[in-house]
DNA sequence: CGAATAACGTTAGTCGCACTAACGTTAGCC
DNA sequence: GGCTAACGTTAGTGCGACTAACGTTATTCG
């Protein structure tokens, strides 16, 4: 049986989702802020939509987590002056901060998660599930 | 650097759930129907709170997922004679049938998952993830 | 030009899965 | 006989993915 069954993959994610919910619970994150905030300082301003695309995240749980990270001072609207449909979303001073505290929380999380394999091991479960998301992300 | 992003097995495991989902839907079924039958096929009856251990669903779901699966004819409880306070639950032959439908598409699921990657690098993508959740498993 | 079409942001709501809290009932222990 | 623990059940929370619908603004094209 070389398949790769599929609640095996469910459960790893289960156990990481269960480790990040835990390490943000604690600084009053979610996991959408943290995609947003380090999508944000990694890449740039974005209107939401663009946003969207770039953090697979639905415009409709966007307009709320923004609402949140902009209540916050996390973040902040502009409207976009060459295009009046668009939100021009960018990253605050204060965003930095938060987007720099919750990588670091991630990074142990990620580490506590992988303590049962080697680096290289690590590494090797990385490229696959790489390779395993691209392909479907192309298919899509 | 070689840390194994926390998102990247989310999204793996996101892909896997949108498939399988997209397959069970056609034939009216979920998660923990497919997961509830195929333990009680491979291992037999047990009584509720056995199954949930066996499953790693909660009992609170799982009360609903029986249901479901009882009024559909798939299960079967029956109180335990030796302990009144358990149901013994077991699969009836339609609910074998129905595990045998569910774990072929499932397996075609996998397959699909698994396109981008040899048989040899899904065998260690497996072992991988086996080991990284039996890690969490065990310090739980 | 004007009308159709498409993209944008927003609101509201569904679904699956993990997880907590509380309750009454039944078993086992000392 | 009383305490504790396990059992099944109901109710409800939270996150993440996803759909439907609406009004507004851009773009394209006959």
């Amino acid at each position: 049986m070389d398949h790769l069954p599929s609640w095996l993959l469910s459960q790893a994610a289960a156990h990481a989702h269960r480790l990040v919910a835990d390490g943000f619970a604690g600084v009053g994150a979610k996991g959408y802020h943290y995609r947003l905030l380090s999508s944000l300082d990694a890449d740039g301003p974005a209107s939401q939509a663009a946003l969207g695309r770039r953090t697979r995240i639905y415009l409709s749980d966007l307009v709320g987590a923004l609402n949140e990270l902009e209540a916050a001072g996390y973040v902040r609207r502009s409207p976009d002056p060459a295009d009046k449909r668009r939100n021009v979303v960018a990253v605050t001073p204060a965003g930095r901060d938060r987007a720099a505290e919750l990588t670091e929380r991630v990074t142990a999380i990620q580490e506590e998660l992988t303590a049962a394999l080697s680096p290289a091991e690590t590494e090797q479960l990385t490229g696959l599930l790489r390779r395993l998301v691209a392909h479907h992300d192309r298919t899509e």
